[in-house]
DNA sequence: ATGGCTACGGAGCGTAGA
């Protein structure tokens, strides 16, 4: 079992860079967030072709998250208490759970958006407490770096790296959520910076976490940097992960 | 200290991203 999650900074300007990506590594799940569209304008058709079952959350303009299965789809989700952006999508899929979640990057410290982005990780982790005892995977753009290392300057401590966001991301992990990729580099490099790629001054602020179950049968995974490097890029990486096989357990079909 | 660049909407340039 393949997840791949992904970042795209709009799905539309990005569709041939996914589509490769899903024809080279075919994923069986692919989560993507920020695809920037509404629902009745996303390109769904392209994804279809590939063989893929979709579950879109969309908005215009902004936001918008979204998953691919080679497997039915059942049980999708779109709430999440106190957002009413399209930031968070569920489902039961391949007989795992998994989600794709986009939290808000939270601008600046102590602004009303940072609060937002507080109370949203707060209530991520009411809403992963439900899969605690199920394989689960949620993969996403989590804006925040959890560690040190994770900042390509260890020093830095705005934004994405405050004391309470790494608290509330600890909160996550604490309650058996692993972080199951947190050694495999950074997954994003500003585009504001010219040298941000050549020099590597990245931050890794896309992550997996999978509940124990999902833990145990986590094999491999990484981060497809080179997909930052390609022509007209995302700002973010793709991040891969493979589990064992698993789904007949829980007896749903593909 | 600031801005760097990109996508979007909608037809200017402001807003958001992190």
């Amino acid at each position: 079992m393949r997840i791949i999650s992904w970042n795209v900074n709009s799905v539309r300007a990005r569709l041939e860079h996914i589509l490769d990506v899903a024809r080279q590594y075919r994923p069986d799940i692919f989560l993507l967030q920020e695809t920037r569209v509404e629902d009745r304008a996303f390109p769904l058709e392209y994804f279809e072709e590939l063989g893929y079952n979709a579950a879109i959350n969309g908005q215009k303009s902004r936001n918008g998250v979204a998953i691919f299965s080679k497997h039915r789809l059942e049980d999708v989700d779109c709430h999440l208490d106190g957002c009413s952006e399209a930031r968070y999508l569920a489902a039961f899929t391949g007989g795992i759970s998994v989600a794709s979640v986009y939290v808000p990057n939270g601008q600046e410290v102590n602004c009303e958006q940072y609060t937002y982005k507080l109370e949203f990780l707060r209530n991520l982790k009411n809403k992963f407490s439900a899969f605690l005892d199920e394989v689960f995977v949620a993969g996403g753009d989590f804006n925040v770096a959890p560690e040190k290392c994770d900042c390509h300057n260890p020093n830095y401590s705005a934004i994405m790296a405050t004391e309470s966001e790494r608290n509330l991301i600890k909160a996550l992990v604490e309650a058996g959520f692993n972080d199951i990729l947190a050694k495999n580099g950074f997954t994003w490099w500003d585009y504001r910076r010219s040298d941000s790629l050549r020099n590597d001054k990245g931050f890794r602020i896309d992550h997996f976490y999978a509940s124990p179950a999902a833990t145990e049968i986590f094999q491999t995974g990484e981060v497809l940097r080179f997909a930052r490097e390609l022509a007209r890029p995302s700002d973010h990486a793709p991040i891969l992960c493979d589990l064992s096989d698993y789904g007949k357990k829980r007896g749903s079909t593909p």
